[in-house]
RNA sequence: CGGGGCGUGGCUCAGCCUGGUAGAGCGCCUGGUUCGGGACCAGGAGGCCGGUGGUUCGAAUCCACUCGCCCCGACCA
């Protein structure tokens, strides 16, 4: 295309209200315009950029064999209660009334809609396994839209469902999108790791998520390079870094210390000279409205997911001060278990042999010395850690990384959560009526985009691979008004056309150094540049990512850039 | 929902404290000169200062309310 015909408003300045790399370059890059917080109109590039990693979602898709469908935005209430997901969405769910006042909402997903698809045509084991898929819209009412296109309302998602017979099939079925998802950000370009998730309000057994390391990302992952453990921090596990100090030997029995106005960890810590790893770290949670006394080690944190998984509940939360001196009888930061009873005690596994710790004495500025979990207390142990900088993967001992990264895809072994409770079912071989088992899979389109951007960008702009890049190459006459290089740019524009090679003309009556800035700008992966050695046959080829330039003859432009693309 | 910040031409921002006829740079339009990393000269267009109400002779400026956007937290299949 010719880039005098086209609509790429770039800017000079990041507006202000960018402050993620990708959102800044999104913006001045003229690929997308904000019409409210966490809405986006998508202009020409990005379009053209999305339906790029959409084509080659699509193949990869259909090369499992996956089905592409396409399944309304507009949903009716009714399969919403039915899989209890009416209630459980909330506020996040976008809802509105028809003309009849009827209930309807936005999809926020659509393990609904497939399963009344499924339910409503599926009659044999004949007809299973199924893979079917997606690329749709979705509407969440996110509470705080952020980062330009990380955290949006509306958003392009690749969502694939599978049904088969049993776990065997699920299996299958789970490991061939693994593969697919590879191969997908693999074909995109991206560096991304394949960590372990927890599988929160989807439901369900197990589950991957496909993360890009981004400091714009909203998780953290645990990851051991070498032992190839990899991880999402709520479901990670570790060998914590040994006590500070060795536990007091003997059977000694608690014993009550003032400690005046010392509360927290740090503070009883300096007063007793003692490491925090001495110390037992008390919380008083609430899950699903019931208390439940959580125990740490001193310096460690709680993970509330982890909370949630072991208690079985949908959510937990800290109890509220005055829940607390209800329950305990005393403030935080004297809050112990010894003599607690009336409440669930669950203690993490780093706490499980210790002895003679120091915790609070459910009296306000009192704590207790020499307590030995399951002597002084009993309590269920559990892990409930967070796992903290400085720990080592469990079976090997290797320092574990902690890093920022953003999600791109997230696979789920779904269960039977929606052919259960919506009643789908199939006659097996023994004419027997079976419920088929779930998975479901999602990709977020414009996350691909975004991750590439955060992942491959400098001070001048975005460096796309060129596989996702709106043109793979830009043909730049350095003056426009030199008919000379007009001439060959413009020929040289038609060969790689006819060569299959995605190619933009810049036949811009603008300076060469517009013309640079803006190719860097907005990323195109290889610049022909049609200047002053035309004379001698040749045309400068330049690389986005490194800025490396070389001659190239002009007569083998063209075939040199369709071979450097692949 | 709690905390913070910001709303002034398309973009970045000044002006506000101390009220008195709305500014700069970039961008845009016209003409000319230029043409290898965001050129130069000359001329020009473009703003109910987010909105409503109040105070005042007079409000971008002070006060109240409100809307919007951004950030932190809570939340997040």
């Amino acid at each position: 295309m010719r880039w005098s015909k086209l609509f790429i408003p770039t800017l000079r300045e990041a507006p202000s209200e960018a402050e993620v790399p990708s959102h800044q370059l999104l913006l001045r890059a003229g690929y997308v315009r904000q019409l409210s917080a966490g809405i986006y109109s998508y202009l020409f590039l990005a379009q053209r950029s999305l339906n790029k990693i959409m084509n080659i979602v699509r193949r990869e898709m259909d090369a499992i064999g996956a089905q592409e469908m396409y399944l309304p935005a507009l949903n009716p209430a009714e399969i919403w209660q039915e899989s209890g997901r009416w209630q459980v969405m909330g506020d996040n769910m976008f809802r509105l009334k028809d003309r009849f006042q009827r209930d309807m909402c936005l999809g926020m997903t659509h393990e609904e809609v497939m399963t009344s698809i499924a339910r409503g045509e599926l009659r044999s084991y004949k007809q299973l396994p199924q893979i079917w898929y997606q690329i749709q819209t979705k509407f969440r009412d996110e509470p705080r839209p952020k980062s330009g296109l990380l955290r949006v309302r509306q958003f392009l998602m690749k969502d694939s469902y599978t049904f088969d017979m049993d776990a065997a099939g699920l299996d299958v079925a789970y490991q061939k999108h693994y593969e697919a998802y590879c191969r997908i950000f693999d074909r995109c370009g991206l560096k991304y790791t394949v960590v372990e998730a927890h599988s929160g309000a989807m439901g369900g057994s197990q589950s991957h998520e496909f993360m890009v390391a981004s400091d714009a990302g909203e998780d953290l992952i645990v990851v051991g390079e070498k032992s190839g453990y990899a991880a999402n921090l709520e479901k990670a596990v570790s060998r914590p870094v040994p006590p500070a100090l060795p536990d007091p030997e003997g059977d000694l029995a608690p014993e009550e210390f003032h400690t005046p106005g010392r509360k927290t960890i740090e503070e009883v810590a300096a007063f007793t000279s003692l490491p925090a790893t001495s110390q037992i770290k008390s919380l008083v949670m609430v899950a699903d409205g019931k208390p439940v006394l959580a125990l740490l080690r001193g310096d460690h944190q709680l993970s509330e997911t982890k909370l949630a998984s072991v208690t079985g509940a949908a959510e937990a939360r800290p109890a509220h001060p005055a829940e607390m001196r209800d329950w305990m009888g005393a403030d935080a930061g004297s809050l112990g278990p010894v003599g607690i009873t009336k409440m669930r005690v669950v203690a993490d596994l780093a706490l499980e042999g210790r002895r003679n710790m120091i915790c609070g004495a459910n009296k306000d500025d009192y704590h207790l010395r020499h307590v030995t979990p399951g002597e002084d207390f009993q309590a269920e142990f559990h892990d409930l850690r967070q796992v903290a900088p400085g720990d080592t993967e469990a079976n090997t001992g290797e320092a574990l990384k902690i890093v920022k990264s953003m999600e791109i895809g997230h696979i789920f072994k779904l269960g039977y959560k929606y052919s259960q409770s919506m009643g789908l079912r199939v006659t097996d071989e023994h004419g027997k009526e079976v419920t088929p088992i779930m998975g479901s899979y999602g990709i977020g389109i414009e996350r691909i985009l975004c991750g590439a951007i955060e992942l491959f960008h400098d001070a001048d702009g975005m460096m796309l691979p060129s596989s996702i890049a709106p043109f793979q190459v830009v043909i730049t006459p350095v003056n426009s008004k030199d008919a000379a290089l007009r001439e060959a740019s413009e020929a040289l524009y038609k060969e790689c056309l006819a060569m299959g090679v995605d190619a933009l003309l810049d036949d811009r009556d603008e300076r060469p150094g517009v013309k640079f800035k803006d190719s860097d700008l907005i990323g195109i992966p290889f610049r022909l540049t049609m200047g002053k050695k035309l004379g001698q046959g040749l045309v400068e080829l330049y690389v986005r990512n490194g800025k490396q330039v070389t001659d190239v003859p002009v007569a083998e432009a063209a075939a040199k850039i369709k071979q450097m693309i692949g």
